[in-house]
RNA sequence: GGGCGAGUGGCGGAAUUGGUAGACGCGCUAGACUCAAAAUCUGGUUCUCGCAAGGGAGUGAGGGUUCGAUUCCCUCCCCGCCCACCA
């Protein structure tokens, strides 16, 4: 007799896919039988970056959820897009090549071979006809394209300022790039390092991109996390005059109340005015502390909360009260935040308090906190009623900020302004294996962008990979294509150098779910037709990338959207943020840790394809972390093998049932479609596959031919091969089973009976029955444990819930 | 320090709108098949008292609202993640 031989059936379904390309998505124009256009989903997950080693269970977990969605929608026929590619600039193929001597094009397309062939051993419904890859020119060439769309559009621009600079991989990093100031990659501590970059100005759509998050069907986690990003704060700029002097340095508070109780002001070390307002006795004390805070790594300035400073020697005047308050130089305050200066308020601040008494500066009680206060009096930061501030006495503090803000502006010392965390996204990168950005520079050193016809700026290969500590990438290194010949508008030659920075990856990734709607168009980077079909992406899957990634897409969409090319101004509807698979002791897998479970060891050992991806979607909720576990994946295995025997093995084919038994499976058969479909619906993975195991649980013994279709359908999302085996073996085609609600109603229906809310009895009665409360209640009151629990007592209410059946006896 | 999420049997987890706590799976266990084992099949499996029928306890701890709370509210404990001198 046969077994179920899932090599075998695998090998044979991937086969047929490949060879009849099972999963092209249909024509923008294809239309259902009745004429309609036949609706669209669009899925896609966070394309991979195709490492040597191959695809891990996170991939497959990640991929996995959208086949099982991709396969849900084709059989309810809809026309479904479900691509795939390849995030392929990055360090580690170029880290790979100065190690190895590899170039990353041939690594590269080592991996992509590699991580194709393992996609396809899954039985993904892929259409490989759309496959991307964001180093093949092809693509690039968009890439650049989009950039000098920015930079047209002045939101592409090259400014001098300190950056983050990672020492061992010799380049910069955005903000984003930089943890607990380490570097993202390697994680190295990173530098401050002054130089001249390239910033796209993602601040220009801070606003929108704050308001729009609300309305997105996005995780609250994710949600929150790109809020606090973002960092919107509203309050005022102040101008403080320096003493004896026609100049002024500006502040930014969100308290413009407590300007009363400002004693002093504190510049950030790299303020531009520092040196300025040092004098001749403490410029040798300022300058040394400018530069010793210049130094001390972001870390020790994190680690160190004790408050640092130096006294300038100047003075500012307080606008409001009209003192002289001492100027300080501090590294607590920020130069990238506000205008890197505060009003050092210790009494309505804590850190200004810090401050204040470190330094023996003088405190103003300014806010009279609410007499039911329990905060202490040296300082408040809540709201009260201002004291201590002239005409403001006794206001409000929410009154006053608006107040004091018109009074300043009526007097040309202070306006309304708002402030943002997010600062503009730093994308030139000093390394070799990224995309080239499109522009160069004449004799005097001005930029010229590389005319659209002559794109894609090819990436020239070279034969040294290494970075140095120049601050320029290694294509500086590639002398003849450094030189370029560009026409000003007269016609005239100019002669450049091109930029040797590349782009930060993640602009590549920011526009690749547009590519993938006309993926070969050589005449633009997307179709309008096309994307006006299936964009924006219905459902995007990813467990990464919370803050970097999802809001530079949503901000190259704002700003497509803006220029004409996108019909829509936000990318992703539905974002699907799913957690990682640890190693069966619960840790990260790590090669160091020698806990990695390989998925194609998993499907080589005999298992197969469909039983690793049915038990990662049956591990548990997909959005939570969860932890590989050896022997339960047996349990799936043994879950398919019933579902093989029920269609295979001829034996357990007599059905021999009542009509009670038939009618039972009846209602069984269609709660079960029901339920499966309502839990895909809902992306609940887990419970729709226990809701098949029970199914088969219940029919092993006798499965009708109706339950075998059924089953087959319904399984197909997440076993396609198996699937696909029994529902050619049964003759039946793949559509989506529907469900009968009149056939949900059982014969009889079981009624919980309470007293005094513990459960007492079980009355199975008929459906009828539901309805009408008093023979319930006589019915339920005639029980006999009911009465060892009601004899004697006064039954003081009854209650009978719609929603449930069960019925409550209060005595 | 701030924000978010979570805490349920030996384990992973289920309970969708306040209505039978523990679906489904692992593990364990008994039985069938077998010379035997594996595989497969059929039962049992929260703890506890009881031969059983049935009773008592029970969703991190304590309190509250309710006829009824894993679910809602308050206080606290522990774990995880994110942000963190942002004026």
């Amino acid at each position: 007799m046969d077994r179920y031989d899932p090599l075998k059936i695998e090998q044979k379904w991937q086969k047929i896919w490949a060879e009849t390309e099972a999963f092209k998505a249909g024509p923008i124009d294809e239309k259902l039988p009745n004429g309609d256009p036949k609706p669209k989903k669009y899925l896609a997950e966070m394309f991979p970056y195709p490492s040597g080693a191959g695809l891990h269970v996170g991939h497959v977990r990640n991929f996995t959820i959208v086949d099982v969605l991709a396969r849900f929608y084709t059989q309810q026929e809809m026309n479904v897009l479900r691509p795939f590619g390849y995030d392929t600039f990055g360090l580690p193929a170029e880290n790979y090549a100065i190690k190895t001597g590899i170039s990353p094009q041939s690594a590269t397309a080592t991996n992509i071979a590699n991580f194709r062939k393992q996609a396809q051993k899954l039985g993904y419904a892929i259409d490989w006809s759309r496959e991307i890859n964001t180093s093949d020119p092809e693509y690039y060439k968009w890439t650049q394209w989009c950039f000098l769309q920015l930079y047209k559009a002045g939101l592409a621009y090259q400014k001098e300022s300190y950056q983050w600079w990672c020492p061992v991989d010799q380049t910069v990093l955005a903000n984003e790039q930089v943890e607990n100031g380490h570097c993202w990659r390697c994680g190295s501590e990173v530098e401050k390092k002054k130089m001249k970059q390239w910033f796209f100005k993602i601040t220009a759509y801070a606003d929108e991109l704050l308001d729009g998050i609300d309305a997105l069907d996005w995780p609250d986690k994710i949600k929150t996390m790109q809020k606090n990003w973002i960092g919107r704060s509203e309050g005022a700029e102040v101008d403080f005059q320096i003493a004896d002097k026609d100049e002024n340095i500006t502040v930014f508070t969100t308290r413009p109340d407590t300007l009363f109780g400002a004693t002093f002001l504190v510049l950030a070390p790299e303020h531009p005015m520092v040196s300025e307002l040092a004098t001749p006795a403490t410029a040798e004390k300022v300058k040394q502390y400018c530069q010793d805070a210049l130094k001390k790594s972001e870390i020790e300035r994190q680690e160190n909360k004790e408050k640092t400073g130096v006294f300038t020697g100047s003075y500012a005047i307080n606008p409001a009260s009209g003192e002289k308050i001492p100027i300080w130089v501090a590294d607590y305050v920020l130069i990238g935040y506000g205008t890197g200066a505060v009003m050092g308020v210790p009494f309505g601040d804590e850190r200004d308090f810090e401050f204040a008494e470190k330094f023996d500066l003088p405190v103003i009680q300014v806010i009279e906190a609410p007499d039911n206060s329990p905060e202490s009096s040296r300082f408040y930061h809540g709201e009260g009623t201002l004291v201590n501030s002239a005409q403001f006495n006794g206001t409000r503090t929410e009154d006053a900020r608006e107040q004091i803000v018109a009074w300043l502006e009526e007097r040309g010392l202070g306006r309304p302004k708002v402030t943002y965390k997010m600062r503009d996204w730093l994308i030139s990168r000093q390394r070799y294996w990224g995309c080239p950005i499109p522009i160069a520079y004449d004799k005097d050193g001005n930029a010229h962008p590389i005319p659209e016809d002559q794109l894609p700026v090819m990436h020239p290969e070279i034969e040294d990979y290494k970075p140095d500590d120049s601050g320029r990438s290694p294509l500086a290194k590639a002398e003849d294509w450094l030189k370029v010949t560009l026409k000003d508008e007269n016609g005239n030659d100019i002669e450049c150098i091109r930029e040797t920075d590349t782009l930060d990856g993640y602009a590549c990734s920011s526009w690749y779910l547009w590519r993938y709607v006309s993926p070969h168009d050589d005449q633009a980077a997307w179709d309008p037709e096309a994307i006006k079909y299936w964009a924006p992406t219905d459902i995007y899957v990813g467990g990464d990338h919370a803050v970097a990634h999802l809001l530079y897409v949503r901000f190259w969409c704002k700003f497509f959207a803006d220029q004409g090319y996108l019909p829509f101004r936000e990318p992703i509807k539905k974002l699907l943020y799913n957690g990682y698979i640890n190693a069966p002791d619960g840790k990260k897998m790590s090669k160091s840790k020698g806990n990695v479970i390989d998925p194609l060891e998993v499907i080589e050992s005999g298992y197969g394809a469909d039983t690793l991806r049915t038990y990662e979607m049956f591990i548990g909720p997909y959005d939570q972390d969860a932890a590989w576990n050896t022997e339960a994946i047996g349990g799936v295995y043994r879950f398919l093998n019933r579902c093989w025997t029920i269609v295979f093995n001829p034996e357990k084919n007599a059905a021999d049932l009542s009509a009670d038994d038939l009618a039972a499976r009846k209602t069984l058969r269609h709660k079960t479609i029901k339920k499966v479909t309502e839990d895909i619906h809902r992306c609940s993975f887990n419970t729709a596959v226990a809701a098949l195991m029970e199914f088969v649980n219940n029919i092993f013994a006798a499965p009708l031919d109706e339950d075998k279709i059924a089953l087959a359908k319904l399984l197909k999302p997440f076993a396609p091969h198996l699937a696909s085996e029994m529902l050619e073996k049964l003759g039946s085609d793949d559509v989506w089973p529907t469900w009968d609600e009149s056939a949900l109603a059982a014969d009889t229906v079981e009624v919980v009976v309470q007293v005094n809310g513990k459960l007492r009895a079980k009355l199975s009665v008929s459906p009828d029955l539901l309805s009408d409360a008093d023979q319930l209640q006589a019915l339920a009151l005639a029980d006999a444990n009911v009465q060892k629990f009601t004899a004697g007592r006064e039954i003081r209410k009854v209650i009978i819930p719609k929603a449930a059946k069960l019925i409550n006896i209060v005595v």
